[in-house]
RNA sequence: GGGCCUAUAGCUCAGUUGGUUUAGAGCAUUCCCCUGAUAAGGGAAAGGUCAGUGGUUCGAGUCCACUUAGGCCCA
């Protein structure tokens, strides 16, 4: 008789195999085909809403893999809350308009982009934001991101354009946008005259530029700080590479900590002895540049005291103030920097906080305009900075001039050098109306995950200058905004504004573009300062982030299924500074609160060695080639897998290594899966207190394990979610109970109620695990859910299933104690039967037979409870209890008082069960296999 | 240069308010077993001066300072 024939072994149709570049894309075909966002929409339409609102990445190229990771982490939270029964509608974005694009299209165009008008531009942006929207789309709906894909939000879509208007709009309504002049970089060539960002910048490592040190002569005495100074008059040196930039000049900025010298010498050129100051550390260098030998030290004092002195502008008739920067570097010049808002970002900061005028005297063609007096017309490139030179050694200020060559930016377009020249900007207020105080409380109240996101948001926002939200560029949303013709007043105001709105929500902002100004002004529009009727429309854009910004009005509140503010945002730590903060601002300043209950940050995607990850250092990976290679559900168990609070280590390695965790529980699936072949929980359950021990003790493990894993979907820690579900498969499970289970399920009779007990509770682990693990390998659990035959929801997708709840009644800490103990044992036993097999005494561990003793009368009683349980346990063929130790055991090493001895079983096996049993040949009709076996088949016929 | 953050075995993570004499898992590695989960399964072994230095403390992976390496954001 073939006894194999008359076991259960396991038999599954389930593929061991994955295949998930196949599978998976069938499986998302089934989701579509089934509408399961849809479906799920309509089925929690009356539950509370869980809002996690999408941050929109820009369509330009394909998706790195760490905003595929992102996009990953939503999904996983998507996906566990609407299976805890909320509503959560999901409606990714794109930041469609802005530099990036515009750039990228530019360079596509090459020299082309000189002749290109402002509309042409546009459309081609167009066409490319729209390309990589789709391109994008594609690959994050391959890894499997739920959400309204039908339907997303797109910055450039008119209805969105007019939310960014409407928010706008509250905030000119509010108070808070006005009109101030800001440097920028300007390329004053014929052809370009425009505005250009840091990307469009070429700096040229050889430009030759002259280098002059001027003295400027100070109005107060310094006496009281250097004694041997003198009262005649002294100076303060500066040290310039752009002369014509001193006609702006309005201050002079020295660091507060650096030590500044006062110094007297014989000047060549004036012939006149003269005292200025500098810095300390910089007498040497400067003296030695400008050819000085002969000077004389007159005592040091910290820049902070010179702060407020002032000094006379060397040819402009006004004076300035010496004021303290921290940027002020003694790594060249002389520690005191010439200070001209107008003409540098660090030097218009300066301004604002020292309340200096901010002078530009220089139109957009790089000429003087007549505020810079006996220079109007010159050229400041040319003629005017050599006549500036000429001047300052006229009036004796000149200590030196060189010609120096230094790294200096230049016009991406033109290859012309560049200037920096203050321009009239729009610009959100921080600090009227209290908004920066109102943010700062609103930051308070958010929940920041990591907390320190808190202290690292609030120092930036007290510290930001107010916001420059216009731009001029092509690619982006119009300000709303007209120009008197008459007065050149800028005109605005909430009915004008509403009038744009409405013309963009119909036909798109492009339309500002086409349309003449008259277009868009409400009839019989007079200018509010001179009553002039005759507007010029205006040409800057808003600033992209003001877009992206305007999300949580544009989106949150104008699309029914979403709501406001959101429970949670989601993005990198970057996004601090940039989408976070610059959502908060708008949303504070229109409707006086944050967009978000919590903000949750992720680090950054780095390479195998913690570097930074980059197309040029070769270590890039794209979400693309990622899911080529091993599918979504690899992808998503590796992202699961991380601590994403720190910054994630990515390679192929790296991944690889995680596809043999996905194989690991994918196989305890199908083990599952192959064992409950003929089991319909209907009719074979048998009931909890009727189940053997260890078998409770499996159930309180589960137990255990959806409590673990809850609190950590709960707490966004899904690391620790995959720890503990991976462990649960391969510790719990396969190593220990699984494998004990192999004998019960295999050997027993079909409907014994030792075997049915085992899929009882096969079938509780298997139910409860797939949707612990659903959120997070979405296509893999819902592939198990389809192979269950007989589900507890009466459901297609395993994502319209509830979350596993905790079951108290599995409970039972004592049954835990217990078997950690027997586990421990088990392991001392394992020890022994290793030595045995290296010892070629055994091969099978059921050939051995197992001798237990201990002289500790509560283990002796422990012992003895389990004493039948033993063989099972440590799957040995017979398991024997004894006081007296025998000279050939082995103390435990887990167990004191514990000793072992393993012996080679002095029976003959069943052929059957495998076992080693006395009753094997006992039996007359069946003289191969022992009794059990025998009760087996007589149950079978 | 400034602000914020990170640093535990080759990899991914634990390590609870500083305190049980040898710092834990799992994976990978090495060796062994099984062939009734089989391109599977089981066992054992090895592997860490907790980035470094100094300090506080009776006692530090855990607190403090500095250094190094790296990340994000600024300049």
């Amino acid at each position: 008789m073939e006894y194999k024939k008359t076991l259960n072994l396991p038999t599954t149709q389930f593929p061991m195999k994955a295949d998930l570049l196949k599978k998976e894309p069938e499986i998302r075909k089934k989701w579509e085909k089934e509408q399961l966002y849809e479906r799920l929409r309509k089925t929690r339409a009356d539950k509370e809403k869980y809002i996690l609102h999408d941050g929109p990445p820009y369509p330009t190229g394909e998706l790195h893999i760490g905003t595929g990771l992102n996009k990953i982490l939503k999904d996983f939270i998507v996906r566990y809350h609407t299976m805890q029964g909320y509503n959560v509608p999901y409606v990714p974005g794109w930041d469609c308009h802005g530099l990036p694009i515009e750039h990228r299209v530019m360079q596509e165009v090459g020299e082309e982009r000189k002749n290109l008008t402002k509309p042409e531009i546009r459309k081609k942006c167009k066409k490319y934001a729209e390309k990589f929207v789709k391109l994008q789309k594609a690959q994050f709906q391959a890894l499997g991101i739920m959400g309204d894909w039908e339907y997303p939000y797109l910055t450039f879509d008119p209805q969105y354009e007019a939310g960014i208007i409407e928010v706008f709009g509250r905030l000119v309504e509010k108070g808070y946008i006005y009109r101030s002049k800001k440097p920028v970089h300007w390329c004053p060539n014929e052809l370009g005259q425009t505005t250009l960002a840091e990307a469009e910048l070429d700096y040229r490592e050889e430009t030759k530029s002259p280098s002059i040190y001027v003295n400027f002569k100070l109005t107060d005495p310094i006496s009281n700080l250097f004694k041997d100074a003198g009262s005649d008059g002294s100076c303060i040196m500066i040290w310039t590479t752009t002369p014509w930039t001193l006609p702006a000049n309005v201050a002079i900025a020295v660091h507060p900590e650096h030590e500044y010298a006062a110094i007297r010498y014989h000047n060549p050129k004036t012939q006149k002895k003269e005292v200025t100051i500098l810095a300390h550390k910089r007498i040497e260098a400067v003296m030695s540049s400008v050819g000085i030998t002969d000077y004389q030290y007159l005592g040091k004092v910290q820049g902070r005291l010179l702060e407020g002195r002032r000094y006379r502008h060397p040819f402009m008739d006004r004076t300035g103030p010496i004021v303290l920067a921290d940027y002020v570097t003694l790594s060249d010049g002389t520690g005191c920097v010439h200070t001209a808002p107008g003409h540098g970002q660090e030097d218009y900061l300066t301004g604002i906080k020292y309340h200096l005028p901010m002078l530009s005297p220089v139109d957009e063609r790089g000429n003087f305009t007549a505020e810079a007096g006996e220079f109007t017309g010159l050229n400041i490139l040319k003629d005017g900075n050599d006549l500036i030179v000429k001047k300052l050694e006229a009036v004796g200020a000149l200590l030196d001039k060189k010609e120096i060559v230094h790294s200096y930016p230049h016009c991406w377009r033109c290859d012309d050098p560049v200037i920096f020249r203050a321009t009239e900007q729009w610009f959100v207020s921080l600090d009227y109306d209290n908004l920066r105080q109102r943010v700062l409380e609103e930051i308070k109240r958010t929940k920041w995950i990591p907390s320190w996101g808190e202290s690292r948001m609030a120092k930036m926002v007290s510290e930001r200058p107010d916001w420059c939200i216009s731009r001029q560029r092509s690619w982006g949303v119009p300000i709303p905004a007209f120009h008197c013709v008459h007065c050149r007043q800028a005109h605005i105001n909430i009915n004008t504004i509403n009038y744009v709105r409405d013309k963009f929500e119909k036909e798109g902002a492009d339309i500002w573009f086409y349309k003449d100004v008259s277009f868009f002004l409400p009839p019989d529009t007079k200018c509010s300062h001179c009553g002039g009727n005759q507007f010029q429309k205006e040409m800057d854009i808003f600033d992209v982030w003001f877009e992206s910004g305007s999300s949580h009005h544009a989106v949150l509140h104008k699309r029914n299924e979403l709501s406001y503010p959101a429970d949670l945002y989601l993005e990198g730590t970057d996004q601090h500074r940039g989408w976070f903060q610059l959502s908060l601002l708008p949303s504070v300043g229109a409707w006086d609160k944050a967009p978000f209950k919590s903000v949750l940050t992720h680090g950054f995607v780095v390479d195998e060695q913690g570097k930074k990850m980059s197309k040029s250092r070769g270590n890039f990976i794209s979400v693309e080639d990622a899911v080529k290679e091993f599918g979504a559900d690899v992808l998503r168990l590796w992202t699961s897998s991380l601590d994403y609070q720190n910054d994630m280590n990515v390679s192929r390695n790296l991944i690889v290594r995680c596809s043999d965790a996905y194989r690991r529980i994918r196989n305890t699936f199908r083990y599952l899966l192959s064992n409950l072949y003929d089991f319909d929980p209907k009719v074979n359950t048998i009931a909890y207190e009727g189940l053997p021990e260890i078998d409770r003790w499996a159930l309180h493990m589960t137990q255990e394990l959806i409590k673990s894993v809850r609190s950590a979907y709960e707490s966004l820690q899904f690391h620790r979610v995959f720890h503990n579900i991976y462990n649960f498969c391969t510790v719990e499970m396969s190593a220990f109970y699984l494998d004990i289970l192999k004998d019960r399920s295999y050997t027993f009779a079909k409907n014994s109620e030792e075997r049915r007990a085992a899929q009882t509770v096969m079938y509780s682990i298997l139910l409860n695990l797939v949707k612990l693990s659903a959120p997070i390998i979405a296509h893999t659990a819902e592939e198990v859910w389809a192979a269950i035959i007989h589900k507890d929801e009466d459901v297609s997708s395993i994502h319209l299933t509830t979350f596993p709840k905790e079951i108290p009644i599995w409970t039972d800490n004592t049954l835990q104690e217990r078997w950690e103990r027997l586990i421990n044992i088990r392991t001392d036993v394992a020890k022994v039967l290793e030595k045995m097999r290296a010892a070629k005494l055994i091969g099978n561990s059921l050939e051995a037979s197992v001798d237990l003793y201990t002289e500790n009368e509560e283990l002796w009683q422990f012992l003895k409870n389990y004493e039948k349980d033993f063989p099972m346990i440590f799957i040995v063929s017979e398991v024997k209890l004894g006081k007296n130790v025998t000279s050939k055991a082995v103390k435990g090493e887990l167990i004191t008082n514990l000793w072992i001895e393993g012996r080679v079983s002095q029976h003959k096996k069943c052929e059957r069960c495998w076992n080693f049993r006395e009753s094997v040949g006992t039996i007359k009709e069946h003289p191969s296999i022992c009794t059990r076996c025998v009760t087996a088949l007589q149950q079978l016929c």
